[in-house]
DNA sequence: CTGTGTGCAAACTCTTTGCATAAGT
DNA sequence: ACTTATGCAAAGAGTTTGCACACAG
């Protein structure tokens, strides 16, 4: 954890954002437990546990800093609740409706393909596969 | 149009809603020109453009009913809006992020396969794939 | 008539904003 | 010192709810 601070304080500082004490707590809390899914709420809650004095404010701007510096994607799956996805690369989701959870689908398993070209004049920017489940 | 009224009338009864004059009002808007993305708001000004006199709360009971009656499917596309589109059957979706627009993709273009079972003692109740385009 | 649907306004949830204060370099 | 970030509280957007009145069967 500690040893990632480094690293961490490069990642930011890299993405022109000053490492403050907010932004490293914020920073150690997602990426050092792989891969996850937190709404701006839940990970304000973390913080809170761990001691850490954040604003909710400060935390859905730290994610949006994050989000723009590519380091993490936002996911839209329901309502209004937004989630940020630590893993920004290509791969969809499974969501539990119940719960409001948000699972990874490993992408190499899945198959998307002959999906048509973006409409004149616009480029794809992502893609959202999200797979809705509920207890049965 | 009003030839459909009696189709029309006919679907409510069968979803067990009474054809009440909003209702008649919002299925027509809904169902008669074709597959249509719609929000509460936005159906809710066609509605006061067509002279129909409905409240906001009630376009958003009507869809919801709609939605649970199954003439209607519910997209969680971004933040708080909601989408319910006219399309029930599966299909995809472009969504322009400058215009909060969503178009339909054929389906039969488009192959999504291997995807894993859902999780265990849950069950599939929809995918949902939105293709997320914005101007070059 | 009887029960379901509607309208209104107020409440709610999640998110964003403005501005004074605090912290980073 | 100078600039950027933070915290707070208030505002905003979209949606839901409670209750009295209205309408369909």
């Amino acid at each position: 954890m500690t040893d990632n601070n480094d690293e961490l304080v490069d990642r930011l500082r890299d993405a022109g954002l000053r490492p403050t004490r907010q932004r490293k707590s914020l920073g150690n809390l997602l990426f050092s437990a792989g891969n996850r899914h937190v709404t701006a709420e839940r990970l304000h809650e973390e913080a809170m546990n761990a001691g850490v004095a954040v604003s909710l404010a400060t935390v859905y701007n730290t994610l949006h800093q994050f989000t723009s510096a590519g380091l993490l994607r936002e996911v839209a799956v329901e309502g209004a609740k937004t989630y940020f996805d630590t893993n920004t690369s290509q791969h969809f989701h499974f969501y539990h409706e119940g719960e409001g959870k948000l699972v990874d689908i490993p992408t190499d398993m899945v198959l998307l393909e002959n999906l048509p070209d973006a409409p004149e004049g616009t480029k794809i920017t992502q893609v959202d596969v999200t797979v809705r489940v509920k207890k049965k």
